[in-house]
DNA sequence: GATTGATTAAAACAATTGTTTAAAACAGGC
DNA sequence: GCCTGTTTTAAACAATTGTTTTAATCAATC
């Protein structure tokens, strides 16, 4: 709880939660999520999070038990964010493939310029190679989704010359990448901050047109 | 020194070197590459590779250094193999955008499969966000590159109405995404092995249409 | 105001890490 | 055979890690 002892004129009085209340849960959640996000699991310590959450290592283990399931409780809620948000476009009967692919590429690209290190999270999960992943249920659903049907019927009416998973591979392929390597782009020179995010701008735009040229082929 | 005793009817005789000679530094470079590969930097130990390697911990501090010293100039290595491929063929003045786009693609899928956790290599090595990388300057060659120039030309003469380096950021994503996110697709039952190897040579051919595709938007 | 249960804090713990030391083993030249 | 410099080994070192312990603090209830 958080107190202030506040000046009145001669009177003192005791004001409680001036400040929004912020639970050491939290303020451990939200440290950790920064950290984890830029630094990786391995390279994570909890005494870095503690320091950074203005807490003690102890609170770490009391509210969660250990490193992993705090990493893992993180990776479960930034995923679920992603997810929850991308299923409904997929599953929505009432718009084209154009339509979702838009929608999606616009989505995830700016999901991710507001969030720049998400892409290094996910790739850090999938390289840590770990078991048991939401991710995979979630990638499950988005397999069995709506959108996945329509490009199945699409390739059985001729109207694609190939599996539709490569429309998903790529798409997502197109997307990621330049986050990917954007610290080498950036420290390259080639292009400076600005341009960069210009660039993404317009391949959010790009994108579905690039993916629809490629399904007449 | 490698030596055998080999009986021949009732004489002995001392034989070096039967097998090939494979000297210490050899041997913790060839072990360091696979696991590093395998685990990362950070989850790799001295120990891991010593053990594996059948040799003590203090010869790789002994022939490298440190850990750090090993783990840059496998790196190094790793990335010069892969640049030393690409160059010639992004500066050939002799072949097509398409030519290259094709050898290019075909090239570095093949050079994936080889070693399929090459990729994470890399990402790896971009998440690590070190600077002073070898990465960089083989990335602003390729940039310099003559293909480079020709993407340019294409531009400005309105083959293409976007920036060039999408046809860069685009050929890279497609070609990598599958393979980062492999060990999902592999686990989540969508594909097995052979199905996602077989899907991975058709896509040797397909890139290159589809980007050809894409130019012509 | 004492009691209770939940939370926080400081310190210690055990294990693992990369690195160094110092001695042994080795190979080659005289 | 002895000496020389190189390589390999076992052991120790110092630092850091995640975790646990134990006591103090806090907020609420009676």
């Amino acid at each position: 709880m958080c107190y202030a002892i506040v000046r009145f004129g001669k009177e003192f009085s005791l004001i409680m939660s001036i400040a929004p209340e912020i639970s050491t849960e939290q303020k451990i959640k939200d440290v950790a999520r920064v950290i984890f996000t830029k630094k990786g699991f391995l390279a994570t310590t909890i005494r870095d999070i503690a320091t950074e959450a203005d807490i003690n290592v102890a609170s770490i283990n009391y509210h969660f038990g250990s490193k992993e399931n705090l990493f893992a409780f993180i990776m479960d809620e930034t995923i679920k964010r992603l997810f929850d948000k991308i299923e409904p476009v997929f599953n929505d009967e009432t718009t084209t493939i154009a339509k979702k692919i838009e929608l999606c590429v616009g989505y995830y690209i700016d999901q991710i310029l507001e969030n720049p290190d998400f892409i290094f999270f996910m790739v850090n999960e999938v390289m840590g190679g770990s078991t048991k992943l939401p991710m995979i249920n979630n990638m499950r659903s988005l397999v069995n989704s709506y959108f996945a049907k329509q490009l199945q019927a699409l390739q059985i009416t001729g109207g694609i010359s190939f599996h539709p998973v490569n429309i998903m591979w790529n798409m997502a392929g197109m997307i990621t990448f330049p986050f990917l390597s954007r610290p080498q782009i950036l420290q390259s020179g080639s292009f400076n901050q600005d341009e960069f995010l210009e660039l993404m701008q317009e391949r959010k735009k790009l994108i579905p047109v690039w993916l629809n040229a490629m399904m007449n082929v």
